[in-house]
DNA sequence: CGGCTGATTGAATCAGATCAACTGCTGTGG
DNA sequence: CCACAGCAGTTGATCTGATTCAATCAGCCG
């Protein structure tokens, strides 16, 4: 078995895909190593290739030319992701960077779509894939435009919880990337963490956060004031 | 010719699509008269049904408790909607609302799906769809949390700009409308306007606007800061 | 032991939301 | 036909959450 083939059989799109197709991915696919902070791409630029993580971590993200940064999306071992230009053929609408170093897969855009067309259980995978996203999204532009940044904070903290399955929660990305994924900057962000520890809902130490009351953040979370 | 059949033909998604799988969609097809204001469905609720419209006009949106609402986005006749819970079996993002007295149809989830499975081209258009949208709501994340209400209100008018093609723009929605789709308030809409025009770059009357200066609209659009 | 990066804290400032009053338009009913 | 209710939009005054700027601190690596 090839390193290509092992690698595209880790992705969770491909699961279940049959081994046949699973080869002819492979004549598209390229193995890359990126070290952390490399950028993918850039917003803007054409998208030949779309991405799937073997190890490490990505982030997705948009920048003002002031610098200020807002994260879209964190992707790891399996997660594939800037799927976007592969349906549109047009350009990468975000900028991706490896937050660590990282292992990826980039398959091209065409051949891919000729294994779309014969596959269709693949095909509603993608769509299923793409639908959860504008889930995702629906909720961050809500919680941009309608909430503030505690209450923004509570939310992840508890999606969070719910993926670590725990109280005693551990941030997954250094706190500054996590005040770019809530829109806002480390400064304000850390303001937030020691209100809703005053406020006894929490309690912190380093990327260390306790949960203390799931129920008052759920309920900070829902409130749009 | 049905009636369902004339509806679903309207469709931009079902474009070049054999008229016997056009059929096969009249079997899971309920055509839907809706008046102004009436809500199709509420964010939250299990999603059973996708729409398209066939005229008139339709809001998708979120609120908060608060009553504030953000706009993700308006549909118009040809266009479909609420796809989403169609691949996921899972609930409506947001709520819908009929912005005029409309027109739609409504395909039920299941049928879709086997549909999707004999035709692999719509399969494709499905995904190019949803691309489409993702990159759309790439771009409003990114209006949201980087840029000011004068810089989004910019971006906005040279989207109509383009789509109306003409300098002599006419507002699509009613203000308070625009203000949630750019995630504000009218208060701060009118005085974004008054700014805009003070500056020499539109000038407004009523529900039109006159762009003068397109290049500085598309500089400070551009802005980060 | 420096020196860097990430994080925290404080003070000043600012954009936008809120609250309230007012305008203008439209459609309805006396 | 006019009056008035009702809604959309505007304008002004105030308040507040967040950003900005600046200084300090903690941890980590060379």
């Amino acid at each position: 078995m090839t390193r290509e083939l092992k690698a595209l059989a880790g992705i969770k799109l491909f699961e279940g895909l049959p081994k046949a197709q699973l080869e002819s991915l492979v004549e598209i696919t390229l193995l890359k190593q990126v070290k952390v902070g490399e950028t993918l791409f850039e917003a803007g630029q054409p998208g030949t290739h779309f991405y799937a993580v073997v190890s490490g971590k990505v982030r997705v993200y948009r920048s003002a030319p002031s610098g200020k940064e807002q994260i879209l999306n964190v992707f790891g071992a399996g997660e594939s992701f800037a799927e976007v230009p592969v349906f549109e053929g047009k350009t990468y609408p975000a900028s991706a960077q490896a937050l660590e170093d990282s292992v990826l897969v980039s398959i091209a855009r065409k051949g891919f779509v000729d294994v779309l067309r014969r596959e269709p259980e693949l095909a509603l995978g993608v769509m299923a894939l793409l639908s959860g996203r504008l889930r995702a999204f629906v909720t961050q532009i809500a919680q941009l435009s309608l909430k503030e940044v505690p209450e923004r904070l509570a939310g992840y903290l508890l999606l969070l919880r719910a993926a670590q399955n725990t109280d005693a929660l551990t941030l997954d990305l250094p706190k500054g990337q996590i005040a770019a994924y809530l829109g806002t900057i480390p400064e304000t962000l850390s303001r937030a963490l020691k209100k809703l520890t005053d406020q006894g809902l929490i309690e912190t130490s380093g990327n260390r956060v306790r949960v203390i009351d799931a129920e008052a953040l759920a309920h900070l979370a829902e409130a749009g004031r």
